[in-house]
DNA sequence: GTTCTAGAAC
DNA sequence: GTTCTAGAAC
């Protein structure tokens, strides 16, 4: 394989051979309420190219329509130069072959993959009216779960030159998008984009939404296999590309590097499940590769898990067969294109959607840490190698050459190495959609991480103040500190208004939004976001969350419902915000109250670290997680008061930020997808949310 | 929890 | 010089 970054192969191979205009015959499959039909118009309202909707619900005029209708209309429009969608579920594979056997050498043939959650497919079904198959109201339920019993997903091997599998709306989106920019000349690389992984699909689908028989999984991945130039793993895995950090430019000693590489993936592959790393060099000379290869067998680490490969890392699909979901970038601290090496060649390849998206997402890069930027699907490093993420990391530099370097201070720079290898992992552990549920170590960045062992000791600590300083079994000098601390739990005056409000709520009534018989709403004196209300307990001894045990659970589920009900209330008035329901660990203010906060984090309240940090780390509980420990284990976790200093994180795309204001201003403008964790079991509620519909 | 302000960081 | 943080007082 040649190692140059600069051939001219970013034309796509395809774009050269094809003729203009070749048509598409594009299979939607999905439920009722998947969204099909909106998908089509959607493409077909913005696209240059011709396209033709065919629709069973509708192709009968009135009556019922049938496949041999569909076949017919599709066939037609197809000799007319037309692009097609097929409009209907599709979701056995039986259903799709009829239209696969039309496929003939002008029309590439893709399946587009609406797998939503079915709670979701259900729900939109359910509310909707005037469907044009009566696929709607009280019926639909049971026609969505029926469809869904035995489902097949596509596979390439019906004859599909590409199939795209969408999760969530943002996905949805994104295609929409990509299909309605694609001109009519242009064409869509092959394969198979945004599929789930298996241990993913079997945690999010509640019904097995798309079964797949384990005889065709093997002959799919033998077919994989056999195309993947014998680097000996199988494509199932999300992977990160990445070159080695720092030894370049920066002059990192190459030994020191190659530990911290090797230590760093072993340690994140232990934690994360599903995903692949593959090291790459553009020479097999390379003294990196050859030290990695060496430790990663010492150390027995799975080499289907961690792969060195010798290659371009902006071609290493089109050109070395590995297909990989995000590749990392060596960049600078400005996030500059140019430069020489790698950072030149992906900013090249990616071409100017790659400079313009992360502008959008940061502005400059601290040594050892990373940003993720999600690529635009017009970009050829999408197009053409099936990469989604381009995540910029910065390491150490050792180059006397440079500026700002680290002078021989090894202490230092394998630090900084350390953190650079940790925070791009977990970048690409949360591009990669991880469950992380399970992993709770998984839910922190690398600063959190390494702050982990403490957070366990403040996790003791507050434990342990309720106990009787008799258990000292670790207890060393702590028990002078508990001592102090179980004798009374000091509040200052200022930290009682909540509680003389909840005491005696009559005389503070004008300030309240609800008063109920366990709870009391009402407004957060200083908001930290446009909406922010807090849900008080009134219930005397209740002071915080370290308080609240099983006897509790029902105060925390009405407190929970109210706040759901506020959530509501301010979505009918403006749908676009997401809100968050949760508790800090340590609060300020006596008697416990549930915060119920939108996310858009836009108030001149919102001033310091501690401030955001007690809303956006581990510090912040969400009210569904609490409940949900207090039921399993009689009491919720708490995060000690040090994940407050942590530096500044979006929330969103998790980006690094030196001060407030810098924060405030990212935050205004950054519309990143919301980690995955933050996605499931209802953290997140919006418009969108089907559980607000069933609560 | 906020306000105030010294002094660190830029 | 200005901006921003962090600690003390309330």
């Amino acid at each position: 394989m040649d190692g140059g970054a600069s051939s001219d192969s970013h034309i796509s191979p395809k774009g050269k051979e094809e003729e203009s205009n070749r048509t598409v015959l594009a299979i939607l499959v999905g439920p009722p309420g998947s969204g099909k039909s909106t998908f089509c118009e959607a493409v077909i309202s913005a696209s240059r190219r011709p396209w033709v909707r065919v629709c069973q619900d509708t192709i009968g005029n009135g009556k019922t329509g049938t496949k041999a209708q569909c076949l017919k209309a599709a066939v037609d429009a197809l000799n007319e130069g037309k692009s097609v969608f097929i409009d209907r579920c599709n979701l056995e594979r039986e259903q799709r072959a009829d239209f696969l056997k039309f496929c003939g050498s002008h029309t590439d043939m893709h399946a587009i993959v609406l797998d939503l959650p079915a709670k979701v497919c259900i729900s939109r079904c359910v509310n909707r009216t005037g469907h044009e198959g009566n696929v709607q109201g009280g019926r639909a339920a049971v026609i969505v779960n029926k469809m869904l019993q035995n489902k097949e997903a596509p596979n390439l091997n019906e004859g599909f030159s590409r199939i795209t599998f969408c999760q969530n709306d943002s996905d949805v989106k994104e295609v929409i998008k990509m299909y309605s920019e694609l001109g009519p000349a242009d064409k869509l690389s092959p394969g198979e984009f945004g599929k789930k992984s298996k241990k993913e699909s079997g945690q999010q689908s509640i019904m097995k939404f798309f079964k797949k028989s384990a005889r065709e999984e093997n002959s799919q991945k033998e077919k994989e296999g056999a195309s993947s130039s014998g680097n000996g793993a199988g494509n199932e895995f999300p992977t990160l590309a990445f070159p080695s950090i720092s030894t370049a430019d920066f002059q990192f000693d190459l030994d020191k590097a190659s530990d911290i590489i090797v230590e760093s993936a072993q340690d994140f592959l232990k934690r994360v499940d599903n995903v692949r790393l593959a090291l790459v060099d553009l020479s097999d000379k390379s003294r990196i590769i050859s030290l990695v290869r060496e430790k990663v067998m010492k150390k027995g680490i799975d080499s289907n898990r961690f792969i060195t490969f010798v290659g371009d890392i902006t071609m290493l699909y089109s050109k070395g067969g590995l297909r990989c979901t995000a590749i990392a970038n060596a960049a600078n601290w400005r996030l500059k294109p140019g430069g020489g090496g790698v950072n030149a060649a992906i900013f090249k390849e990616a071409g100017e959607a790659l400079d313009i998206a992360t502008k959008e997402r940061a502005e400059t890069l601290n040594p050892g840490s990373s940003v993720a930027v999600p690529l635009p699907s017009t970009s050829p490093l999408y197009q053409r190698e099936g990469v989604t993420h381009v995540i910029h990391v910065l390491g150490p530099n050792m180059n006397p050459q440079r500026p700002n370097y680290l002078q021989n201070d090894y202490t230092k720079g394998c630090k900084i190495l350390r953190d650079a290898y940790s925070s791009l992992f977990e970048s690409f552990a949360s591009v990669a959609c991880l469950e992380r549920n399970k992993k709770p170590k998984l839910v922190e960045l690398k600063d959190e991480t390494s702050g982990e062992s403490k957070k366990k000791e403040n996790q003791e600590e507050v434990k342990s103040r309720n106990q009787n300083q008799t258990t000292t079994t670790s207890g060393k000098s702590k028990n002078k500190e508990n001592r102090e601390e179980v004798k009374s739990r000091n509040w200052g005056s200022w930290a009682l208004a909540l509680y003389n409000t909840a005491m005696d709520p009559e005389k503070y009534k004008d300030g309240l939004l609800e008063i109920a018989d366990d709870f009391i709403v009402l407004n957060d004196l200083y908001p930290k976001a446009r909406k922010h209300v807090l849900v008080l307990s009134r219930l005397n001894g209740l002071d915080c969350l370290e308080d609240a045990k099983r006897e509790h659970l029902p105060i925390l589920k009405s407190m929970h419902s109210a706040g759901v009900k506020w959530v509501k209330k301010f979505l009918s008035e403006d749908p676009s915000p997401h809100f968050r329901l949760g508790y800090h660990s340590v609060p300020s203010m006596r008697q416990l109250h549930l915060h119920v906060i939108s996310q858009d984090f836009d108030s001149p309240s919102l001033k310091n670290k501690k401030h955001w940090n007690s809303f956006n780390t581990a510090f912040f509980r969400d009210s569904v997680d609490v409940i949900d420990e207090i039921e399993e284990h009689g009491s919720a976790k708490l995060s000690g008061e040090k994940l407050l200093e942590m530096e500044l994180r979006c929330h969103r795309c998790k980006s690094a930020h030196p001060n407030i204001p810098k924060l405030k201003s990212h935050i205004a403008k950054c519309r990143a997808s919301y980690p995955p964790h933050l996605l499931q079991n209802s953290r997140l509620l919006s418009a969108s949310n089907n559980d607000l519909n069933i609560n």
